[in-house]
DNA sequence: ATAGTTTTACTAAACGGTCAGTAAAATTCT
DNA sequence: AGAATTTTACTGACCGTTTAGTAAAACTAT
């Protein structure tokens, strides 16, 4: 901790611009390095492998997004206002954070891939967000919110996944609504 | 040894079938050679490039895709038909050919950037079948079907998006009817 | 001095792509 | 018809460049 305090996150930073603008087998060590203003031999001593590095923008950028979906909920006392919030909180932070939105929509599809492990942990670590979000829908049906005949995986796959198709905030307004009027019950239940 | 035929399809098909899986950076074309039992220089006879490449396996997935949606739908007369028939389509033809599924969700997110514009081309195709979606749901809305607030691009986006997340056909269903229910008309409008 | 950083210099493997050449099929010439 | 020529389908060896990763020297702060 001699020179330099925050060389590190500096790296991550960068990486996790690169991964976004590229995906991950799209940007080089070299790249990335040009980015953060250092050597790429300098990348090695912090992170052992691409790899590592990549697992690690992951973790910071879903530990970020996790923190400001949750945050604002939480100050909320009813289910109807929390799970409202949240898809707020999650079109707010798509839009102004684009670069985890990229590398969430970019890697994600490697999830499926079944020949390789390493992609293990990204995985486990994106179904854990989801679990909150889907948890947060069960416990509204059971306040009888949203329609039981909702399966609150599922739902929570369509907020995922509908909500981070654009980068226009009005866009991601209208389709909130859309999802929103599904996801509630009906007053002539 | 001539054998002719089909190379030029077999090549496409194992393309088609290792960008699916690892994605434009993640393959090499001596990998797809290996895919599709040829040479790769066989390939470069058949393909000038590997982007080329890709944007050929591209187009005839969009292809296979956009027949595979309109034809269906074309045979129904009533506009609320045709568009539930098209979201069964869609949910059919993504569980069932999960490589075209897969290139889409992989390449897609390299539509936002403008650094490239050798992606011009891949971004057309795709958009052009998205408007095809759009100007349905635009008819439906005109004939008071679908509620007149909504954007039909932005619904557009939500089934091209929400219906391609899972392999599951039954979780498709389920996020086929949260997004039916926010689109069509209320009875007590 | 010494422990923590950063850089220089390097490697082996893999990459996209090229090229000269070849055997067989199709076409043209006589 | 059959010989001569051209075109098609395909191969292996190779090119320059880039890749992830490493070893060790050099610098920096205590």
């Amino acid at each position: 901790m001699r020179k330099k305090i925050n060389t590190k996150q500096k790296i991550i930073e960068a990486a996790r611009k690169s991964f976004a603008e590229k995906g991950y087998n799209g940007v080089s060590m070299s790249e990335i390095a040009k980015e953060a203003k250092v050597k790429k031999a300098l990348i090695y001593y912090y992170f052992p492998s691409k790899e590592e590095l990549f697992y690690k923008v992951w973790h910071y950028s879903m530990d970020e997004l996790e923190t400001h979906l949750f945050n604002e909920v939480e100050n909320e006392n009813m289910y109807l206002k929390k799970l409202k919030k949240l898809l707020k909180s999650y079109i707010n932070f798509m839009t102004n954070k684009t670069e985890v939105q990229r590398i969430i929509l970019r890697e994600r599809v490697n999830f499926s891939r079944t020949d390789q492990d390493s992609w293990e942990r990204v995985k486990d670590r994106y179904m854990s967000l989801r679990k909150r979000i889907s948890n947060l829908i069960e416990e509204s049906k059971n306040l009888e919110v949203i329609d039981s005949n909702i399966d609150s995986n599922d739902a929570a796959d369509l907020i995922l996944n509908g909500l981070s198709s654009s980068n226009d905030p009005r866009s991601l307004e209208n389709i909130r609504e859309i999802i929103w009027r599904g996801l509630v019950k009906n007053e002539e239940n």
